[in-house]
DNA sequence: CAGTGAGCGAGCTTCCGCTTGACTT
């Protein structure tokens, strides 16, 4: 293999592929996965004394990469740095700079914000030096997150629960989550009534919905109202035609697309990111982790030429868009199809393909036409009354960029969104009133946050980056802080009153569910009271603000005009006394400990505490003589609201309920909750069945429910050898032997008709097959 | 939709932001 002249190194290895194919035989074109260099992974590494200078390590599983990067620097002439434009991004020209030991005289930074052969030829020929001053302002970020993170969470092990941790971004995410539960829990919601009436003009047959302005506060009230409707004569008062605009959305950014793949295909938001990664590494849009709104000039006429061939010349309207997020650095396009032409990508999952689908109209409808709707509302008044109707009705007159994209919203009442055409009407004419409904409708707390709502927040106050918006959102529910909603809700019944067209009013109980936190993000007991202590002790590094402050620090740095280990030494100057206070304070508040009463067996205290392993009740005093006992709270039951009475029953297990098939059922509570005993099997107790009481009857439906489900799991077990069995399991049927499980060869056929020696032969290849290296990656325990 | 079924203690745990990897009985 020659060696080409110039070495190019790129951030990503996709874009490397794509670059080497503009620039031709005498460039060779790398990727550095990201940075190749970072602070030692254990230990602080940041030497306070000395000017809080750093200790970098190249990580183990870079160092090949690191020695082939070197390789290929030495044979070449030049070599040009080409990560990104952003902060990350010269550091990590720095790092290789430094680590692969290049020469100022053969070394060239560029730059460059689309991958177009144009914008690299340009880059090529504009190269410049390696921007210090950004690059400390890197290093400040760099520290200051270690510091912020090494530091805080140590006192949260030694204060509260080991093994729990902090930082700059995820504490204030978990701050959000809590503050709007504490929100949700002050808030009363209040009934109310809304009036509808349905309208008919004089002379026709045609039927309109008009609406009362404004909100009744009882149900007397309401049924006063349409008493009075009944007598009154509807005529119209005003009829208001209006013209509307609707503008399109920009193309997609990182937090833009992951709401958007939530609201309408359903996605978490690491499942929106796994997709358009494959999308990306295929070729099939642009880069997927960025913050700009901004599309190459080339993508502007591809797109532009698409929207005048399929629709036509007055569908287009191109626009720039220009981004209003704190802090954004846009080193990249906006998220946008590479061909906008191919609307169906070969071999693509179904997910793919969706998300690319949306990926494409919304970059396609961002260059499109306004869209022009006339909006009609008609106000009705009601002979004397005061009341007034309103009945609005929307005519598009031009669809515009509507034609192939609307965007999603995240209210939850999403029915009434009908605008309906409205009849022809002027003012003067009267109507008759056909029926009228008044129906009670209860206020609304703040709705908790979705992970997708949880970025677009995050994104406002400048919190996280497009590569972590993911990454801390599965952080947070790792720790424990945060969980999602597993509350189907309540049923709440309210009231409807009908006026028929016969004057006749009738009352009607409904019932609707409400209360449900199902799929949102909810804090945990922990994550509340970590958020609690953390906000007493270091209330500046809780601050929404307190990003974007350093922020505001680290462009002066980035400009040359402050030195970054002098701001750092600044902050670290008020930083490390709070973390000395807060590790060794005494008489300070006791965060989620609780007393709840005395036990009236012993006379003994009754208690709620965070324990080593998470919230448990204590009888007793740890001063006292006798040892205090302990039990774990059981799951949906929280240290803020669990009563005495509650926390007493955690103590009466294990329960002895009486024989079954003469033999003891008991109930207990092991550590993934409470189950059922039974010849020595135990079935799990559902979580929506109190464990304190359990009864008799109950245990043996569980059982026999056990049973019959253990039935349908076994395919067969082989009389010869029962260890050896066929199961069926979450990810289809398999085989178990030994508490190990070995998967079906592809082509087996029939699970069922399996042999004992095809299943000896499944294990015994298994068994001998090298064991793959396990990644330990932070896959979620539950 | 499997499997598990203590006990308040050893050592260890932890940050944010760049980038994929090779895995799934």
């Amino acid at each position: 293999m020659s060696s080409p002249k110039n070495l190019v190194i790129v951030e990503s290895p996709a874009k490397a592929k794509t670059i080497e194919k503009f620039l031709g035989a005498d460039y060779r074109v790398m990727s550095s996965y990201g940075h190749i260099r970072d602070l030692k992974k254990k230990s602080f590494s940041i030497d306070v004394d000395h000017g809080f200078s750093p200790i970098y390590e190249i990580p183990d599983d870079k160092s090949a990469l690191v020695s082939e990067l070197k390789k290929a620097a030495a044979s070449a002439e030049t070599v040009w740095l080409a990560s990104d434009e952003d902060r990350e991004g010269e550091a990590i020209a720095w790092h290789l700079y430094e680590v692969l030991g290049l020469k100022p005289e053969n070394t060239r930074r560029i730059v460059f914000h689309e991958i177009t052969k144009k914008a690299i030829l340009n880059a090529i020929a504009n190269p410049r030096d390696i921007d210090l001053a950004r690059v400390d302002a890197q290093q400040a970020r760099r520290v200051l997150d270690r510091i912020v993170g090494f530091e805080l969470s140590p006192v949260l092990w030694k204060r509260l629960k080991p093994a729990l941790s902090a930082g700059r971004v995820q504490s204030v995410a978990v701050r959000l989550i809590v503050e709007r539960e504490n929100e949700i829990a002050a808030f009363e919601s209040k009934p109310y009534f809304r009036v509808v009436a349905w309208f008919t003009p004089e002379g026709s047959s045609a039927t309109f919905r008009g609406e009362l302005s404004g909100r009744l506060d009882s149900e007397a009230e309401a049924e006063a109202l349409l008493k009075d409707c009944r007598a009154t004569s509807f005529t119209v008062k005003s009829v208001a035609v209006k013209p509307l605009k609707k503008t399109p959305a920009p193309p997609f950014t990182t937090s833009t697309l992951q709401q958007e793949a939530a609201r309408k295909l359903g996605f978490s938001v690491s499942q929106t990111m796994m997709v358009a990664q494959h999308l990306y590494e295929n070729g099939h849009i642009t880069y997927m982790r960025t913050d700009s709104l901004n599309l190459s000039d080339e993508a502007v006429a591809a797109i532009s030429a698409q929207i005048r061939d399929t629709l036509g010349d007055e569908y287009l309207h191109v626009r720039k868009f220009h981004t209003s997020s704190k802090g954004a650095q846009e080193a990249h396009e906006a998220i946008r199809p590479t061909y906008v032409d191919t609307t169906v990508i070969d071999d693509a999952t179904a997910q793919e393909q969706k998300l690319y689908t949306l990926i494409r109209q919304r970059a396609i409808a961002s260059q499109m036409a306004d869209a022009r709707i006339k909006k009609t509302t008609i106000e009705i008044s009601a002979g004397t009354l005061p009341s007034v109707f309103t009945a609005t009705g929307e005519v598009i007159e031009f669809e515009g960029f509507l034609r192939v994209y609307a965007e999603g919203h995240d209210d939850d009442t999403a029915d009434e969104t009908d605008t309906p055409i409205l009849p022809a009407l002027s003012e003067g004419d009267s109507l008759t009133l056909g029926a009228a409904e008044a129906t009670e409708r209860f206020t609304q707390h703040p709705p908790r946050y979705t992970e997708a709502s949880l970025v677009n927040k995050m994104e406002e106050l400048g919190i996280g980056r497009p590569s972590t918006y993911a990454p801390t959102i599965s952080t947070i529910q790792q720790r424990g802080y945060v969980e999602r909603g597993e509350n189907e809700g309540t049923p709440r019944d309210y009231t409807v009153l009908t006026l028929a067209k016969d004057g006749t009013i009738t009352r009607q109980t409904r019932t609707q569910n409400t209360g449900s936190d199902k799929g949102k993000l909810v804090p945990t007991d922990i994550g509340m009271i970590v958020n609690d202590f953390l906000t007493v002790y270091f209330p500046n590094i809780l601050d929404y603000n307190f990003t974007a402050n350093v922020e505001e620090v680290f462009d002066e740095i980035a400009h040359g005009r402050l030195p970054w280990n002098g701001e750092i030494s600044r902050f670290y100057s008020e930083f490390h006394p709070a973390v000395d206070t807060a590790l060794t304070i005494t008489n300070g508040p006791k965060f989620g400990e609780r007393h709840l009463g005395t036990d009236p067996a012993t006379g003994e205290p009754v208690s709620v505490k965070i324990g080593r392993f998470g919230p448990v009740v204590q009888i007793g005093d740890s001063e006292a003589e006798a040892k205090p006992r302990f039990a774990s709270l059981l799951k949906g039951q929280s240290m803020s609201t669990i009563t005495l009475e509650e926390a007493l029953g955690l103590f009466e297990f294990p329960r002895e309920l009486g024989n079954y098939e003469d033999k003891a059922v008991s109930v207990g509570i092991g550590r993934f909750g409470p189950y059922v005993r039974h010849d020595n099997k135990y079935v799990s107790i559902p979580s929506d069945m109190a464990a304190t009481e359990v009864t008799l009857g109950q245990a043996i439906e569980l059982i026999e429910a056990k049973r019959s489900a253990d039935r349908q799991k076994t395919i067969t077990v082989f009389e010869e050898d029962p260890d050896v069995q066929v199961l069926n399991g979450r990810y289809g049927p398999y085989i178990a032997y030994k508490k190990k499980n070995y998967k079906l060869p592809k082509g087996i056929g029939d699970p069922a008709a399996i042999t004992l020696e095809q299943a000896r032969k499944i294990i015994a290849d298994a068994d001998a097959a090298p064991v793959p290296a396990r990644r330990t990656s932070s896959k979620k325990k539950k």
